[in-house]
DNA sequence: CCAAAAGTGTTTGCTCTACACCCATGG
DNA sequence: CCATGGGTGTAGAGCAAACACTTTTGG
């Protein structure tokens, strides 16, 4: 971690890092981790004029998983996010300073579980942004981001991805907002429910949620029930 | 080019390579392009006692796509090859003499068109195999190899990527076949010919291929429709 | 008792599947 | 005329989509 970030320390693989786009549920909305461009950003009383995406260069004895998956930690706290490589950028002139290759990865994490509010611990500065307001991105960092939403949604519909996105209890009109959410369409709500539960990767507790209205009863995920699910698409 | 592998010259990033699965219909097989191991065929006359995938380091001035084609190109001669990026290796102990990352491309060539037969031109002495019956193989690359065969069956399933396989003109039966042979199952003539026909990505042509029986009628690709199919799933 | 959100079945249309016979050509 | 592969339609089952009212709680 220097402030030029040309050159890494020799342990470091040269011309080459991890980036991680970290999705998480906050305030009803997706929203994506950011840290300021450290080269338009010297004096640390100004506010950033671009963001990055969150990352590390790539220690010479670590994997890149594991290089990933530190910088999610390091970032959120977090060990056991859903965390899935997405795509490798290496376009010539996509970083003015230098040439470099980033290995791009997209973690997920539980709405709820932001204690390490990010600008807290080792964090630095990262913020939350909501994907559909992202602020000024440094490099090619915008393609990235959107590529990542796409591969979101994609999951969503093939896989049980989306239970990450909520926290270990929470009701079907929770869930159900927020596969309208990444999918950006209404849901019938029968129908929602009877695929969700045929498809058997969801078990009742006997947990209810007050509120207004009448009380919600809770479900949990099943971790027994493969990440690739049975079905081969959840909805049509 | 040196017959160490390790250190490339100074014009290309370090620890870093290009490696691409190239997929090929010949003699009735799915088959996959492969290059000596040099690290353990050092005498030229002795055979190789494990192949790898081709590939080559990346220039300072070039993109891993460019880098990739390049590799196509001089190993078939062709440069409209299908190619997508498949996925980085990057495991610490993958390669036993440096650290190396190799992002992984998969390319498809169509049938038929292996005038510049590996062995000839730049190809060194790079083979076809079935992938049924691969050689010995180096590094992770078994790991690579087969997850490349999965993403293309995946795609068939979905996409228009099968005509690639394929030369311009083909018979409902050839492509049938092709579609057989990559998903490893059987499929019933009636329903086949209807859906790849409503699907409305081949068209018909006035050509016709004689043989042992009954003509067959010759379709063609319609290049313009689009690559990632309008129905979401072409075979269920 | 009223507002607010949770919960619950049925009908209809479409799509996938299974299945068997005639056609055109070359030898 | 016979062997070989090319070409064609239909009936039944299962799945997805559309759709409106009742239930439970808190204030």
């Amino acid at each position: 971690m220097n402030d030029t970030g040309i050159t890494p320390s020799p342990q470091f693989l040269a011309n080459l890092d991890v980036r991680v786009v970290v999705f998480c549920l906050r305030e009803e909305r997706l929203q994506v981790l950011l840290t300021p461009h450290l080269n338009l950003c010297d004096a640390e009383s100004m506010p950033p004029q671009a963001w990055e995406l969150p990352g590390s260069p790539i220690p010479i004895d670590q994997s890149l998983e594991e290089t990933a998956t530190e910088s999610v930690l390091r970032l959120t706290g977090l060990r056991e996010a859903f965390l899935e490589q997405l795509y490798t950028y290496g376009d010539v002139s996509r970083c003015p300073q230098q040439r470099l290759i980033s290995v791009a990865y997209f973690a997920i994490i539980p709405a709820g579980s932001t204690r390490p509010a990010p600008g807290g611990s080792a964090g630095f500065s990262a913020r939350w942004f909501p994907v559909e307001q992202l602020p000024a991105l440094a490099m090619d960092f915008r393609e990235v981001i959107a590529y990542a939403q796409r591969r979101l949604r994609y999951k969503l519909e093939y896989t049980a991805v989306g239970f990450q996105l909520l926290p270990e209890y929470f009701s079907l009109s929770e869930l159900q907002k927020t596969y309208e959410m990444i999918l950006g369409e209404k849901l019938d709500k029968r129908n929602f429910r009877r695929r969700i539960l045929q498809a058997g990767i969801i078990e009742e507790t006997n947990r209810l949620r007050g509120g207004e209205g009448r009380p919600a009863r809770l479900f949990r995920y099943r971790p027994d029930a493969v990440a690739e699910i049975r079905a081969r698409r959840l909805f049509p």
